[in-house]
DNA sequence: CGATATTTTGACCCGGCTCAACCCAAGTGG
DNA sequence: CCACTTGGGTTGAGCCGGGTCAAAATATCG
């Protein structure tokens, strides 16, 4: 079913910085010319299929980098086979710690993904005389400490409702940014996660996910056109199933 | 019961960086003299008393810095009253978000605090010509999403039980590590927080935990000489009561 | 069109929450 | 010195939200 090891995939290994899709956002965004340079010339290009595992949960990983496409999840797991979801990384998103030899979590690729990689021991050289690249993964790591505490509210706070509430307003307001919008009702969100999935980010079973998806339909608050996509029938209503009502600074700092 | 807003007590504002307790560990550790003495005019110390808030939720701060002595929570809370501890600060870390505005976060003293503070504006300005400043505060950052992602961990899919065995062997481990041994049956520890405080932490209410306790010690797994002290009966059977065996990385990081 | 995986739905159960009483130690004031 | 208060902690009884187990329904794919 899922397939183990990175599949070698080097196609588009000569994609240029300039024409990134993720220039911008990610990592490098803050790095000169001369600085991009160095990194072009390091970096490679990674496919992983969906349902793949991109990094074994306490492996020691050679190499990281950013989601160009797709979407990763990283997940930590118990003895007994419990999992919890404990990463969610989208475009631009970066994955692996620099200064660390093992990641303490499985990161599989969720959709179909494309990554831009380093070797681990190049990229902290070019990171030690790179205040700009430092300055960014500083951020970004920032960012997601602020994620993983709303995730913590989330996991220990919330009802089931509320919680599959609150991750559909993450995607949709992610989503609304992306397309450079506002949120709104009528929107449509596309899944890229399997109700198991969803189980394992909201700290749930499959089998709850599926019944508070078909409370909030009955509700009206969602319509569910097919198995992978969510209609936001009434937005305001959602946001207070969330257990956040307007004003609440976490949906401003999706960036 | 409980006093708002910061203290101005400036005693020992003239402390020297040089004799600092948290010196080798605290986000100044890798800055060179030079850098420390900037550093060294631009601080200044506050005291928060037991149970003082540091800074309200949402709240514009104008400072930031380490925890010197003494111990700090970051809770988030719902409309409803419902709180979320997210963050648990001891000393040498840095509490307070460069680059940002407000805190998502309620920041208060759990014990008597010290802190060393800065301007954020100074802070930033510093932090932007010091690459050791921000490769400490970029590795401080990682080592707190790690502690974050186990956390989750814990709040997503542990039991009562685990969860109480969990934190006491979080405490059991970083109090070893302090005291330079390694952790052991038989090791006392003195509890920093109240029930309550435990409860927010680990996602419960203060009658499960209050539960637990008592489960653990007719486990024979723990003695409560007191209400605010722990003696470990016996490590291993609280280890594995943590849902952890040995060899998990988890309690290997907690420098 | 089978065959397999995913999702939904139903019935039942249990761990942790709620509500309430009680305990205990540390003030506090008469 | 003692009655009273106050705040934290413990214990008990009962309930309920979400887990478990099972089966049906609905994709998805050779």
């Amino acid at each position: 079913m899922v397939q183990l090891g990175p599949v070698p995939d080097l196609s588009g290994a000569i994609d240029k910085c300039a024409g990134c899709p993720i220039r911008h956002r990610a990592v490098c965004s803050y790095s000169s010319p001369a600085e991009l340079q160095k990194l072009e010339s390091a970096k490679f290009y990674r496919n992983y299929d969906a349902g793949q595992v991109i990094a074994a949960e306490g492996e020691v990983t050679r190499s990281l980098g950013s989601v160009v496409t797709g979407v990763v999840a990283l997940n930590r797991t118990l003895e007994d086979g419990r999992r919890q979801m404990v990463g969610l990384m989208f475009a631009s998103d970066f994955i692996g710690r620099p200064l660390r030899r093992t990641v303490p979590f499985e990161a599989s690729a969720v959709t179909d993904v494309r990554m831009c990689l380093f070797h681990r021991s190049q990229f902290e050289q070019i990171l030690g005389d790179s205040p700009s690249l430092e300055r960014r993964l500083l951020e970004l790591t920032l960012d997601e400490l602020d994620a993983a505490r709303d995730w913590m509210l989330l996991l220990g706070r919330k009802t089931a409702r509320e919680r599959l509430a609150s991750f559909l307003m993450i995607l949709t307001i992610r989503q609304a940014n992306l397309d450079k919008m506002t949120a709104q009702s009528g929107q449509v969100l596309a899944l890229p996660l399997t109700r198991e999935a969803i189980a394992e980010y909201l700290g749930l079973t499959i089998e709850t996910v599926s019944r508070q998806f078909t409370a909030l339909r009955k509700d009206g608050v969602i319509d569910l056109p097919d198995r992978r996509s969510v209609r936001i029938a009434d937005l305001a209503r959602l946001q207070s199933a969330a257990g956040l009502d307007q004003g609440d600074e976490q949906f401003h700092a999706l960036s």
